[in-house]
DNA sequence: GTCTATAAGATGATAGAC
DNA sequence: GTCTATCATCTTATAGAC
């Protein structure tokens, strides 16, 4: 109610019914992402989310358990929606390309949902973007995680590259993938590394710039490493 | 004294003239860099640190001031000797080819002290690397970071394949740096991921089928991004 | 559902003895 | 240099009123 009125961020799913005060469960969500993009699960505190978010910490223990458990929800909220399209658009292709596959157009099938939302979805989306980029990153339980999360899609991926590339060996595809994960991962985050290196000339946030590039560098290395020409 | 005498774990430089009671300076360093590369900065305490390091954290506070002074000691120690080498490696490499210099042979160059260390310089390096891949991913302050200690050694490599590739970009050259850095950072995270990926055919501390792989990968991914042909 | 109040413990840091 | 003792604050989480 008199919480929450001025909360314009990033909502997931359908506009909401009642438009105006909507969930204090989404804002927490919205707020939680953010915060935990940026400075990971230990960074955050419940009570710095209750209070941006314009609620009270036990109002977010009532939704959510435990602090962990937040950050369970903030991730796999978006997770479902990805993985959802990502193995559509590589069913659309395959289906569409028969026996044409190539390793761009599987790449591009795979990326697109991810690059479509890191430039149009608005900030939640590239909020969460940046906490895959971290959560990829953690040692000690990020690995775990991802396999979790990601993991089927990135076999229908593998598979898809494979139907490319005959000849690849199963090694060389994963780790081909490896380099791909790490080069995706790290531009999701939005450091702004880039932009300090290049001293302004490039900017971590432009899609279009990062789109046609990272096709191009993940489809000529995948060729290299599996088939030995690129 | 009689606290961290079985402390046996990775000390970097010299092996130390007393050897068993060495430095408790170091001592916490090495705890330090194992505790931040796998929980980050905020998941890990001085208390932690120093239980492990078996000091007091009245210690800690002594030599390096704050937490946050610790981490910089912890990130800074390594950087120093790997940032220097590099530089070494790769004048070595162009004083040694001339008009020859080649995509591969710059990635190599600039990759060998990192994965050498990686494969033979024992644990201390290891989870130092780890670190790096989490401070690089790390949206918040990380970029930061890895441009202050890092930005000459790649402005270096930039160059160096820039004479191999005169006819790229500025742009292109960035962005391919760019992918390299995620793949390789990701590499050195070591999060067991293509372990699990792969089912347990590929090994995230298999040195010897990353370095092949990643410089072929990046390679033609370079000259694809940066001259339309792989 | 949402709040107030508070328990129960952990945290970074320092003062001061030896 | 290294320790003990301790402060002031912050942390997650819950009980219970409304």
């Amino acid at each position: 109610m008199k919480a929450r009125q001025a909360m314009t961020t990033a909502k997931v799913g359908r506009p909401a019914k009642d438009s105006r005060e909507k969930d204090a469960r989404a804002a927490i969500l919205d707020v939680a992402e953010e915060r935990f993009s940026r400075h990971g699960f230990h960074g955050v505190t419940v009570r710095e989310v209750a209070t941006t978010a314009q609620v009270n910490t036990a109002l977010i223990h009532y939704y959510f358990g435990s602090k962990k458990e937040l950050f369970d929800a903030v991730f796999m909220r978006r997770a479902e929606i990805i993985n959802a399209e990502r193995m559509e658009t590589m069913n659309a292709y395959e289906a569409g390309e028969g026996d044409g596959v190539t390793v761009e157009g599987a790449l591009e099938a795979f990326l697109r949902p991810v690059l479509t939302r890191l430039a149009d979805g608005g900030p939640g989306w590239r909020n969460y973007f940046a906490l895959v980029g971290l959560v990829n990153a953690t040692t000690a339980w990020g690995g775990e995680v991802m396999t979790r999360t990601f993991d089927p899609v990135i076999h229908r991926l593998i598979d898809l590259i494979a139907r490319a590339l005959p000849e690849a060996s199963k090694e060389d595809l994963y780790w081909s993938y490896n380099f791909l994960s790490g080069s995706l991962t790290l531009s999701l985050a939005e450091t702004g590394r880039i932009d300090r290196l290049s001293d302004g000339l490039c900017h971590s946030d432009d899609v279009e710039a990062l789109k046609p590039r990272i096709i191009a560098y993940a489809a000529a290395g995948f060729r290299q490493v599996c088939v030995g020409k690129a």
